[in-house]
DNA sequence: CAGCGGTGTTGCATTACTTGCAACCTTCAT
DNA sequence: ATGAAGGTTGCAAGTAATGCAACACCGCTG
C-alpha cells in the first residue's frame, strides 16, 4: 500500500536472518544504495536497527522491547502459563501454547520436557500448520469459507509418510477435529513425535488459543500419550474458564 | 530522514501502550485518517500490527517472531571478536571467550598472548568448570536451584592447593562472584597462572558469555593482573551493549 | 607511497508516491 | 427509519522519495 514503508519493513525479516551491510540490503530490496541507506537510517533512529562496529546492520534493542510489549498484550499467555507449568509438572512432557494470527500459527509459550530427549521447537516460530495438532484446532474454528480459503492456499510438505497430503484431506481432518473438540498429531511432523492438543475458548465460545502435550516415541507410545487427553482437556477448560472471566483465579488442580 | 517511514514507525510505540482505533492513531500522528489507515495497512501486511475483532489495532505476533529469530542468529563470538583483539593489543595477554551449554563451559574464542610464555587451552574444549573464572561467572548467573544441582554433581579435582575443594566452597564462591560482577582464578587450575574475568549480558540482563584475561606469574604477578580488571569489565560491557543492540552510535562513524 | 577497488555518503533534478479532501459505505443506537 | 460515528475509496495536487553521479573513505597491493 505504501511503497516506502513497505520497503523499509522488508528490511526487518532480512536482517533477522543475520547482519548485513548496505550493499546486501540494497540488492535484496532491489533499490539503489542511497535509498537503502536512508531507509536504514530511519529504522536506526527508531532503534529498530542497530549498527555494529563493523558497520553492518542488525535488528536493534527497540525491536526486542516492542516484542516484549506485544507479548504482554497477548494476555492468554499470562493466564495460561501457570496451568501449563502445572500440567508439565504432573506429566513431565513438553507443553506448548499457540495462537492463530494472519494465516499463521505461532507458539507463544512453551514449558520444556523434563525428560532428557526433547523435541525441538521455539517460541515465536510459525508451526507446521498442516500437521500440528494445535494448528488443526485453531483452523478448525474459523468460519467454513475462510478455512477452505486457507487450506487451498497452503503447501502440504510431506514431512513424514503420515503428514497431511493435500487440502482435501486437511479439510476433512479439520471437520473431524471441530466435532470432537480435540486434536492429535501422530508422527505427522516428525516420525517419532506425537502430540495431543485441546482448545482454549473465550467467553463467546470461539477458540482463542490451543495447547498441546508432545512426547517422542522413545519416552511414551502414542497410546500412552492419549491417556493424557482428559488431563489436557481439563487443563484447557480451566484456562478457558479463567480467560473468559468465569472462574476466579482460585483453581486448585 | 524518511517522513513516511518515520510516521509509520511512530505507530508502533503508540500501539505498545495498548490497542487503539484508527481515529486515535491519526490524531496522535497528526495526520489525516486516510493516511493513518494506509500506514496501518502496510504495517498490517508485514504482520507487525494486528487487527483485533473489535477493529482496533494492536502489535502483532510477527514482531515477536522477528525478535526471536534475530536472537537465535546472533553470534556472540562474531560481535565479541574485535573487542577481544583490541583488548589483547592493549595488554598483550591471552584473552578467552566462553559460554555455558549443557552442564559444560566451553571456550569459543581465544586471542593468543603476545608473550613467549603462553598458557595452554583450546577452542571448543570444556574448561575446568570448578576453578575457571569464566565458569564461575556463567554458573553464578543460573537460577539458584539449578546452580546447586550442578555444583553437587560435579567432581572437584585438586589441580593445585588452591583449587575449589568441594560443592559448599564452590557455591559460596559463586555467590560472591554473583554479587561483585566479576571473577578471578588465582592459581586454581595451574599453580602459576592467574585469570580475571567479566560477564557479557544480553538485552534481558542474563549472562550469555564470559571473557577473561590470563597470564602466567612469570609475566605479571596476580596483583598486576588485577589492575586490568577495570579494562576487562569495560570491554565486557562494550560487548554486552553491542550484543543487545543498545548503544546509539549516533552521528557519522 | 601512489594508485586502485570496494563501500558508504551527499546534493540535486526528476517524477513517482504520498497526502488530504470529500464523498461514500457500514454499523450501531435511538 | 434515521442519524451519527467511524472506516474506506478515488482523485488531484504537490511534497517528498528516488536514482544518479560525484565524492569521501578506508584497506590493499604493486
Amino acid at each position: 500500500m505504501s511503497q516506502t514503508v513497505d520497503r523499509a519493513l522488508s528490511i526487518l525479516p532480512l536482517l533477522a536472518e543475520g547482519p548485513a551491510d548496505l550493499g546486501q540490503v540494497a540488492d535484496r530490496l532491489g533499490v539503489h544504495k542511497s535509498t537503502a541507506l536512508r531507509l536504514l537510517r530511519t529504522l536506526h533512529e527508531h532503534g529498530l536497527v542497530y549498527r555494529q562496529s563493523d558497520q553492518r546492520y542488525r535488528l536493534g534493542a527497540r525491536l526486542f522491547a516492542l516484542a516484549q510489549e506485544a507479548m504482554e498484550n497477548l494476555d492468554v499467555r499470562e493466564i495460561a502459563h501457570p496451568h501449563l507449568v502445572r500440567l508439565n509438572e504432573s506429566c513431565g512432557h513438553t507443553v506448548h501454547l499457540a495462537v492463530y494470527e494472519e494465516n499463521e500459527v505461532l507458539y507463544i509459550d512453551k514449558v520444556e520436557s523434563r525428560y532428557p530427549v526433547r523435541m525441538y521447537s521455539r517460541i515465536g516460530k510459525p508451526v507446521a500448520i498442516t500437521v500440528a495438532a494445535v494448528a488443526k484446532l485453531l483452523l478448525a474454528d474459523l468460519p467454513e469459507h475462510e478455512r477452505r480459503g486457507i487450506a487451498e492456499k497452503l503447501d502440504y510438505p510431506a514431512y513424514t509418510s503420515r503428514s497431511t497430503p493435500n487440502a482435501g484431506a486437511f479439510l476433512l481432518e479439520l471437520e473431524k477435529v471441530r466435532e470432537q473438540g480435540w486434536a492429535t498429531d501422530l508422527g505427522g511432523h516428525e516420525e517419532s513425535i506425537n502430540c495431543v492438543a485441546a482448545p482454549i475458548r473465550g467467553a463467546d465460545g470461539r477458540v482463542v488459543a490451543a495447547m498441546s502435550v508432545s512426547a517422542p516415541n522413545v519416552v511414551v507410545t502414542a497410546d500412552e500419550l492419549l491417556t493424557l487427553l482428559p488431563l489436557v482437556r481439563r487443563t484447557a477448560d480451566a484456562i478457558s474458564g479463567e480467560y473468559s472471566g468465569r472462574t476466579p483465579v482460585k483453581g486448585t488442580v
